[in-house]
DNA sequence: ATTTACAGGACCATTTCGGTCCGATACCGT
DNA sequence: ACGGTATCGGACCGAAATGGTCCTGTAAAT
C-alpha cells in the first residue's frame, strides 16, 4: 500500500518524542511507551532497533533508558527510514544491482532510480529537529516548493 | 520495506511499453506479457485493473486489446501509483483523518503530511512520457536539485 | 458461428507484519 | 554484595497482505 510499516512509523514518533524532552535525560520504554501510547513490547523492540543501528544510545540497569545519539538537527527523516526501513528506493532495482530479474532489459530502470533519489533527498532534506518543531515554517528550503503550494491551497494535479 | 508493489512496479513498465509504441496501436495481454518477460495472468490482471481506473482503454474481442486513455504526456507517475496503490502518503495519518488512533495527539503528524506532500509532488513531477525517454534529461525543473547532485557525484548524505 | 480477447471474480501459497514473551546480562543504589 | 531495574537478543505466533493462478462469462471481428 505504500506506507511505512508501523515499526518505522513508531521508531519516528519515538525519536521524536526522545527529542522534545525538554533535558534530554534519558527515558525507558515504559516511560515511552506511555506517552507515545503504543504498547511497552513493540516500544522496546523498536528502541532495540535504534540502538543496535546507533541511533540512540542505551543504558541498561537501574536509572536506565535511551537517549539520542545525535543532536536533532543532525538527524534526518531519510537515515531513520534507511535504518528502520532499509534503503529508500521505491522498487528493487532502484535499490541496487542484480535485485531484478528484468534489470538488463528493462527501460524504466534508470528514471526509478531518479526518482528514487529524488523522494530520498526530499527526506535527507527534513530532520528530527525539523519534526519537533511546532510548526512547518522550518523545513529545508528545498521543500518551499511543495509547501508553498500547501499555503496557497491551489493544487495542480489532484484528481481522485 | 518501503517499496511500490510489484503489482505497482509492474503496472508501470507495462504502461510504459504502451506509451513506447510507436505507432500506438493497441496491443493485446499476451504481447505485452511477452515483451516485458512477465507472466500473462498477473500481466492481464493489472491491465484488467489499469482499464478499470480509466488509464487504459480496452477493447474487447478479435484484435483486441489496450491501449493509453491519455497522452503519456499528460500522466504522472504519482497518478498511476495512486490508481495502483491508493494515496501517496507515507503514513496512514497523512492519507486522511481518523485514519490512526493517536492522531489528535501525536506531534509528528502535520510534518508527515508536508513530506508526503513533498513526496507526492516529486512523483506528480515526472510523467509518462519521461520514462520512456532514453535518458533523464527532459524531467520536470524542479527536480534538478537531485538531479545534479547525481551527475555531480557528491552526495550529501549517504552513510551506510 | 467460431475464435479471440477482455471482465470479473474466486482462489491459494507464501511471506511479511505487527505484536508478544522469555532468559540473560548489565547497571544502580543501598 | 545484593536485589531491583532495565536493556539485549532472540524465539515465537496469528493475521493480513502479497504475488500469482485459474475459471466462467461476455463482447467484438471475421
Amino acid at each position: 500500500m505504500f506506507r511505512l510499516s508501523k515499526t518505522t512509523d513508531y521508531g519516528i514518533v519515538l525519536m521524536a518524542q526522545l527529542a522534545s524532552s525538554p533535558d534530554r535525560a534519558p527515558q525507558n520504554a515504559r516511560e515511552l511507551a506511555h506517552s507515545s501510547d503504543l504498547p511497552i513490547p513493540m516500544v522496546s523492540k523498536i528502541l532495540k532497533a535504534l540502538a543496535r543501528e546507533g541511533l540512540l544510545v542505551s543504558q541498561r540497569g537501574s536509572k536506565g533508558g535511551y537517549h539520542l545519539a545525535r543532536l536533532p538537527e543532525e538527524l534526518s527523516v531519510s537515515e531513520m527510514i534507511r535504518v528502520l526501513e532499509g534503503p529508500v528506493a521505491l522498487t528493487d532495482c532502484a535499490a541496487g544491482p542484480s535485485l531484478c530479474a528484468h534489470e538488463t532489459l528493462c527501460s524504466v530502470r534508470e528514471p526509478w532510480q531518479v526518482i528514487s533519489r529524488v523522494v530520498e533527498q526530499a527526506l535527507a532534506d527534513v530532520t528530527l529537529a525539523d519534526l519537533v518543531r511546532r510548526r512547518a515554517n522550518g523545513f529545508h528550503p528545498s521543500l518551499r516548493h511543495a509547501l508553498q503550494i500547501e499555503r496557497n491551497a491551489a493544487p495542480r494535479d489532484v484528481r481522485e
